[in-house]
DNA sequence: AAATAAATTGTAACCGGTTCCAATAAAGGT
DNA sequence: ACCTTTATTGGAACCGGTTACAATTTATTT
């Protein structure tokens, strides 16, 4: 009903140019005491609320971040959402979170409307860094940090977790199991997931004498496509004789794994071991706790804000290159076995 | 580096007002096609990208709406805000996500903080709705829709299943069950926590007769003092001999319930069933799968959103009170048992 | 009491767009 | 050839703030 109060309204009720009312507001100059206070009460009965759109677009300061990432639904993501916000939120700003859902396309969209709304930084997890609008953000001059991803450009300031390696300690579990067979299960189409595989293979480079059957399987991105597998799969695990380890290449496909073994009644972690990757929170608790590489996902989302906010306060900073150590948790699904060999 | 384009340079560019290339921006009037053409050419060579700010300044149109939410790392409620995200991006709008923690003065710095971001709308799951905050925005125009919230003001928009009926419905099969004990435990002090107390007492209080133990605790909120509940109780119902049902008002204390009785050898659902509240996704393939009260959450943030962008269309729409029916899932946690009396 | 410095406030331009209104040019009618 | 329409474009004010600079008032110094 009302339109909103301006701060011309509010300099024309106390009798003061705009200008001394915008000087209460933003504590800039030294204002007297009497008007100060006389102002601050005005604006406090009418319950004036500044625009921050206008504030933003003279002070070209937003103090919004536009934060993007794959996936809401998804605990690993929302996890991080949480470090980026609590960080973001200590130093006043403001997070605009939106998620790209795993569609390059709508990335683009995103990306492109986050930036005209004139956000201070980006923070995003990208799909793929190859496309219009990151060349677009690197000719620009917005500070960028993508997270979940590995450098290939020096300019580029990324945190991340070692996903190599963290692949790496997996299928070493898994070899030093003993397993006959090893399994990988590799899902989206990803730089995260290329790295995971390339561990992967680093680590059964090192067994190649070992006489193992190693089998790689691509395209099992969810835990619906964990559990189909395990059910077309699951005659053949039934007749093998020899053990055999599943390394599932994140969480939710180990869940729809475990759960597809289970209703075909292929015991788990005896029959089929299953080791997952991200350590989302659920891992821990599953109807088989699940074996896992753990990723300190708050902290990295608070890093990545941290050096956000360094960025923009520093223009000439140079890009780090952070890369947090994962974990190899040890649980049910695949247990570590104590062998002498 | 180089300062962001204006459309003042591109005007320069192309040898035209600023006015001419706005009206092709917005396509609002007819533009020599001509001019239109080499005007968007020379758009898309610079790459320049308008600023929203500037246009909502004026348009008095932001296209972002706020969102509040009470836990970003809750399933239950990152699928709402799914569902709203969808329908956003659907007409063009883009989601300001914020979380409030289950605080309530963090929720009154966000909303004052996405107020003066001139939002056009504003979805929220409040914690409490009698705060200054709410007041104020009562008395400005800003359309809002309360989500998972019981109407409290018929001016109100609200977006909400039926907590007092899903509690009912809960409780009934705790008592066709004819479990001789039955417990609930209530979580965060909230009008749906209320609700659902209520719903859980309608239904008992048609028992009265029938000489069950009935037993309320309160502030158990989340999966640890539901899995410290268990412990500390555990002693207790390894001695009953009577059977026991006991209904965590939310999945997460549901969780972490199971695995504390689970942790202290006390068996569900033979010894102790447990019956939860949400339905959020991990609970069909939790490690004993959870009977719970489903809420259709996508749906539930889809239809609010429908309906903020309605009031934003049409301001002197009335407001709604949409209420969605919960149901009743049945899974292992709590069968359903067949008893003939 | 005059000169100078300090404190306080106002004026006006600007941020990057939109849009009303007027101006100009081209086209159509008689 | 002259008048009226219509199409296209430009000028300028405005959205709601900020801020450099100037102006005015008040205090301090000598």
């Amino acid at each position: 009903m009302d339109r909103k109060l301006t701060i011309a309204d509010i300099s024309r009720i106390a009798g003061v140019s705009k200008a001394t009312v915008s000087r209460v507001l933003n504590n800039s100059e030294k204002v007297n005491e009497v008007t100060r206070q006389n102002i601050l009460k005005i604006i406090e009965e009418n319950n004036y609320q500044p625009s921050n759109l206008a504030r933003a677009l003279t002070k070209k300061r937003s103090h919004i971040i536009g934060v993007v990432i794959e996936d809401l639904a998804n605990p690993f993501f929302t996890e991080i959402a949480r470090g980026i916000e609590s960080e973001l939120h200590k130093n006043g700003y403001i997070m605009f979170l939106t998620s790209s859902n795993w569609d390059r396309d709508k990335e683009q969209d995103i990306v492109n409307k986050l930036y005209r709304h004139q956000i201070d930084g980006l923070l995003i997890t990208p799909i793929e860094t190859e496309t219009p609008v990151f060349k677009m953000l690197k000719k620009s001059s917005l500070p960028v940090v993508l997270m979940n991803y590995r450098r290939s450009d020096p300019d580029q300031s990324i945190v991340s977790s070692d996903n190599i390696k963290g692949a790496e300690i997996g299928a070493k579990l898994l070899f030093d199991n003993q397993y006959r067979e090893i399994i990988c299960l590799k899902g989206f189409e990803h730089q995260t997931a290329n790295d995971r595989v390339e561990g992967f293979y680093k680590e059964a480079e090192r067994h190649r004498e070992e006489n193992r059957i190693i089998k790689l399987f691509t395209g099992i991105n969810t835990r619906e496509d964990g559990y189909n597998f395990a059910k077309d799969h699951a005659d053949y695990f039934r007749t093998i004789i020899h053990s055999c380890g599943i390394f599932a290449l994140n969480d939710f496909v180990a869940f729809g794994l475990i759960d597809g073994l289970l209703d075909a009644s292929v015991s788990v972690p005896d029959k089929v071991a299953v080791l997952g990757y991200d350590d989302i929170s659920f891992s821990e608790r599953y109807r088989i706790p699940l074996s896992t590489i753990h990723q300190p996902k708050f902290r990295l989302g608070k890093m990545a804000a941290e050096e956000l906010l360094e960025k923009i306060n520093n223009r000439n900073k140079k890009a780090s290159n952070i890369i947090i150590d994962p974990e190899l948790v040890i649980r049910e699904s695949c247990p570590l076995i104590n062998n002498n060999r």
